[in-house]
DNA sequence: CTAACATATGAGCAATCATTCATATGTTCA
DNA sequence: TGAACATATGAATGATTGCTCATATGTTAG
């Protein structure tokens, strides 16, 4: 615990390569705080099956959230919860009419991300 | 509560637009469970910006552990902990030599994800 | 062997999260 | 207006998560 303060010396240069320069350039060229929040954030949004699977269905057509509700097999209230999460950042939007309420996906960019990364889970 | 069941029948129809039909053939093309279960996954192996932040690191080169905990200036048991996890999801993987383990990345497509995603937040 | 070091790991804890339940809001129809 | 419907939302709850603390494992030097 207390062996934090003598490493930054000189123990760096001997036990793990590169000097603390080097670890300074590295430092400079990493992501800041608030653009690693955001991106943890970003991802944030996809690490939930529901929603993932709420996704894959708005890629194929607009949809309400009873449709949306039968096509999961959950409730409404936790449907509505999710597809509030996923406005919140920005990754759907709605459309109102009538009694019903219509969602689609708001990023062009989310099929390419989502058919990269089901490529890339798919060969395991 | 009790309103699912005769949902099914016929309201579909008239309320949202598209018959049952149409919902079966969006039910066809989606994603299964299993998949979208190892899609959140994958996405939450990058929901924190500690992970990130680690990520963002080792992106630019190898580093031992006791580096990450000064780069990050966090505690090595944190460090060591989001390591395990990185390492559970083949994100990461590790060389050992002596006392010392390096870890790197262990998936070539990452930096392009890190690249694209980064881009896709840097606009807002 | 022993001491110092580098990393890993289990337990505990506070915070976050996904769901459910009950209810509120808002719309259409009679 | 009132009843039925479609969606939204706040509170409660169980599960998961990220960190800390203490300690274990493994390595090297003396």
């Amino acid at each position: 615990m207390a062996q934090r303060q003598p490493m930054m010396t000189e123990d760096c240069e001997t036990t793990c390569f590169g000097t603390e320069q080097d670890l300074a350039c590295v430092k400079e060229e990493m992501i800041d705080d608030q653009a690693a929040a955001s991106m943890a954030d970003w991802f944030k949004a996809f690490s939930d099956p529901t929603r993932i699977r709420i996704v894959s269905a708005l890629l194929q057509r607009e949809l309400c959230v009873h449709d949306l509700t039968v096509l999961l097999d959950m409730g409404q209230s936790a449907v509505s919860h999710q597809l509030r999460s996923l406005r919140n950042m920005r990754i759907v939007k709605r459309r109102k009419q009538g009694k019903t309420v219509f969602y689609s996906l708001d990023d062009a960019h989310i099929e390419q991300i989502f058919l990269q990364t089901l490529q890339h889970i798919g060969h395991e």
